[in-house]
DNA sequence: CGATTGTTTGACACGGTTCAAAGTGGGTGG
DNA sequence: CCACCCACTTTGAACCGTGTCAAACAATCG
């Protein structure tokens, strides 16, 4: 039990799967792949279901989460376009995902994809790297649960929004989930999240100008809450 | 930003990094190995440092933890015998890595180590699942953080360091780390983890015989506060 | 055996939760 | 197209768990 790592708001391009891989490898990893929707609130998987399919998010927004017998829910991450999901430690899942916004996945067969690994080197080194940036993201979890306090934990979440969308640098943040969401995220309680941006508010680190959009006017008083380390 | 997992309580036996490698190939591995020792409050590496080796724990209990500049501390694992040190995702340590007891590790050279790697499949896959079970380990500590009250967390440790213990099957677990470490691990304070003891020894779950030595009472009362899933 | 460090306990303050009620907005059907 | 409805969000007030500050206590080490 045992081990590093953690990019804070990493610049850093994360590593895709199909990053660094040959055109010809690309098109072997599309021949065993297939496209699939989700509607909004539907799942791509449930815990405890069969792992027999990874995916590579196309477009929207999905919502990771792992649900206790007691009711409890905790959100561990939010999948925006460009991000695998899938690895299994077992054969099963350990978590449920659902779609925030219409989604498009790729598919990959667990078995296929298994086998395409070990026949392209990168592609397995890419799985490995992703791997090790999911367990960076997790481990920023568990330091913004373990140390910071609620409106820190928002910001946090809003700075990595903000520095994982794709498209033109802008300082408006599209809030696709809910707010007892990102209070299961955060592991709070939808007052409470509420509360933190009205004082983010207040404090004019950001503009709220609808639940779902805030715009950072205060970029690094952001940035300072969000890291708070 | 994705992904599954998590082994519960496992009873499964953990990879280690020998798992299923022929005796020639364990002989490779120990080739490259050298002994190294640290007292206790050593450190075996450091935030920041530029990570040239991995480790196996073979003596002793080590922890590991990740510091702000604001003072901040997050103690993200407890290493045992056994466990796996090390991998970084860039080349330099994530977090900084001291001895709760006097500790010997097995030191693997990064550069042949990774060469190994590439050698051994066995060994490479090793390492995934590895990693794997850290990354489990760390959303573990992501729910208990998220959504348990404090002598749940409590629990949660215990119960964790109980699974855990090598060597006869007993009720009674020895706690090397101090209250803050404890708590720094939990996200609470010194004083709420103190309390948290007493009060799951007034409910009649555990017996504190001295500070660090604590025996299960009620494992069944005790794996339920733990779980509280 | 004393001194220092770590732990427990107590009293109080504060942040976050809970319970309740009032806004707000988006979607649907008339 | 508007009005209503429902779900979500915000705000308020009281409560509770955890943090903070302080002091007593216990254990460890020289």
């Amino acid at each position: 039990m045992t081990l590093p790592t953690a990019i804070k708001f990493a610049k850093t391009p994360l590593t895709t799967l199909f990053t660094g891989l040959s055109e010809s490898e690309v098109t072997r990893l599309n021949q065993i792949s297939s496209r699939r929707q989700i509607p909004v609130g539907g799942f791509l998987m449930h815990q405890h279901s069969e792992a027999n399919s990874v995916y590579i998010v196309e477009e929207g927004v999905l919502m990771m989460e792992r649900n206790s017998a007691t009711g409890r829910r905790q959100v561990v991450a939010f999948s925006l376009s460009g991000n695998f999901i899938g690895i299994a430690q077992n054969e099963f899942y350990e978590f449920s995902v659902s779609a925030l916004t219409p989604v498009t996945v790729k598919e990959f067969p667990m078995r296929a994809f298994m086998e395409l690994q070990e026949q392209i080197p990168q592609l397995k080194d890419n799985v490995r790297r992703i791997g090790g940036n999911i367990l960076a993201h997790a481990l920023d979890q568990v330091f913004a649960l373990g140390q910071k306090k609620a409106h820190e934990r928002v910001s946090f979440l809003i700075q990595q929004l903000l520095n994982r969308k794709s498209g033109p640098r802008t300082r408006v943040v599209e809030l696709v989930m809910t707010r007892q969401d990102i209070a299961d995220y955060l592991g709070l309680t939808i007052e409470t999240v509420s509360r933190a941006f009205t004082k983010l508010k207040q404090e004019g680190i950001i503009a709220i100008h609808s639940a779902h959009t805030v715009e950072i006017l205060d970029p690094d008083a952001l940035q300072e809450l969000a890291l708070s380390e």
